[in-house]
RNA sequence: CGUACUCACUGUUCUAUCGCUUGCUUACCUUGUGUAAGUAAGAGGAAAGUCCGGGCAACAUAGAGCACCACACCACCUAACUGGUGGGAUUCAUGGUAACAUGGAGCCAGCAAGUGCCACAGAAAAUAACCGCCUAGCUAUAUUGUAUAGAAAGGUAAGGGUGAAAAUGUAGGGUAAGAGCCUACGGUCGGUGGUGGUAACAUCAUCGGUGGGUAAACCUUGUGGGUUGAAAGUCCAAAUAUAUCAGUGUGCCCAAGCAAUUGGGAUAAGAGCUGCUCGUUCGAUGCUGAGGGGUAGGGCGUUCGAGGCUUGAGGCGACUCAAGUCCUAGAUAAAUGAUAGAAACCUUUUUGAUUAUCAAGAAGGUACAGAACCCGGCUUAUAGGUGAGUGCGCUUU
RNA sequence: GGUCGGAUGGCCGAGCGGCUAGGCAUUGGUCUGCAAAACCAAGUACACCGGUUCGAGUCCGGUUCCGACCU
């Protein structure tokens, strides 16, 4: 692997956890769907000197049984860990801080290459909206 | 050997790359519970449902009673229990002529304390006379003592297309007809005594009764229960606002003075409550500092415990005792993973060998399910595997 | 995480163990030139599995689903 290291590690201060925060999200954020997610995101300040904080979220409604919640979102959250890059060097740069959200709005499974791809294309989408203002 | 059921146990493994949480060690400087490196550990038999019980915590509480809720054969186990073990009676199934044997089931105290309810059908559903049966007298008719018919009165539970259930069964006596009215043998309930058993209970004798069912109907009796649940509770505490206190400035009131000003005051002037008096409450505001309660957020509670494992002893058993040994998740928008490959096991299928097994290949599958304060149970879900028991079938001896 | 409540036709909703009320909607008829309204009639239900009882929508236990509250 050529140039500098890629980030690809998602620790605990990268989660999104306040609930006043993710309340505000709900409240006063913008939101696109990109099947199977809908991402909504928020520039605002945030506890720790980072640029980007991410949570993600499964609906009780669509996915009743917990292990395949927790399977889900340890999906999605490993898509983003190795996809992040990006994201977080144009925020950087930018001088923000970002808050993200990103909920699974499919009723059925989903394979782990859609889940990817989609992901990447999600991503690509926050980059160049964030890079253009 | 195959198959079905029941019970008990088990609940896939390894490698590579990248990553997560916690503890410990070392290094670094921006002293942050920071970054980096190393190292150790990291979901279940049900973690689930929240159906019981206990620990723990806060609040309440002199004691007792009522109300409310839960439980209910006996003994034992347990910290405790709507749990478990063993036993008893009841009932169901199978086998048997029967005694009995084997297996299963249940909230198995009391309806002989009181009250209520028992649809439809039926004479009647609980202090039974509708039909029937019997009785002397009365009335009518015929052949005047008798027979038939009729109305009224009385007796009678032997018989009556019902119903889930019909007034203790059979035989004999008895009677106008009948009846536990009486007798014998039974059924069933209660008391007393004997025998066996810790007890429930069994069994024998004797006395008294025998007008139903229903308490998962109200209820009665006995026993137990204070209420609420970790979002309990407790500690620290940013920003913003601020009770209160101190300093200081402005304002207010009083006195002195022509005035600037000086000194003193907050019990004065004034305002609210009231129709008025009395009474009572308030008594301005800027800045600075202290400061209590307390929000965001964080810490503790939180993982060493009625703990696990091994061996020995006691007990029919649940379980208990002793010795040794081990420390084994601690997250909080919630860690314990993702991807790729291989092995193991199962199912289907193809080919070959040989005759119901083996070898190789291909395809598919590997359940139910995720800790959230902690334990003991119960209930429900569960692919495959292992062991034991029982029934059935086949084969061999 | 904890504590409670509910499930009755297409929809709402009553039900003291004994043939499951009532309203709206639907269908057919009467009325009308045709409709509406009105009147008459019809069809369609106790979430599921066990137990108690002669008999459960109702009583008891379990399962599934829906909802409320505690922050």
């Amino acid at each position: 692997m050529l140039g500098p290291k890629k980030d690809v590690s998602f620790k605990k201060k990268e989660h999104l956890k306040s609930r006043k925060i993710i309340a505000s999200l709900f409240t006063e954020g913008k939101s696109k769907v990109i099947f199977p997610y809908r991402i909504i995101w928020r520039t605002c300040e945030l506890p720790h000197s980072l640029p980007v904080q991410f949570a993600f979220s499964v609906s009780t409604r669509n996915f009743p049984l917990a292990v395949k919640r927790n399977q889900i979102k340890r999906q999605m959250r490993e898509v983003y860990r190795v996809n992040k890059s990006p994201l977080q060097d144009i925020i950087q740069r930018s001088d923000k801080q970002l808050a993200v959200m990103i909920v699974f709005i499919s009723k059925k499974e989903v394979p782990f290459e859609l889940m990817r791809s989609k992901m990447i294309h999600s991503i690509r989408y926050l980059s160049k909206i964030h890079e253009s203002s």
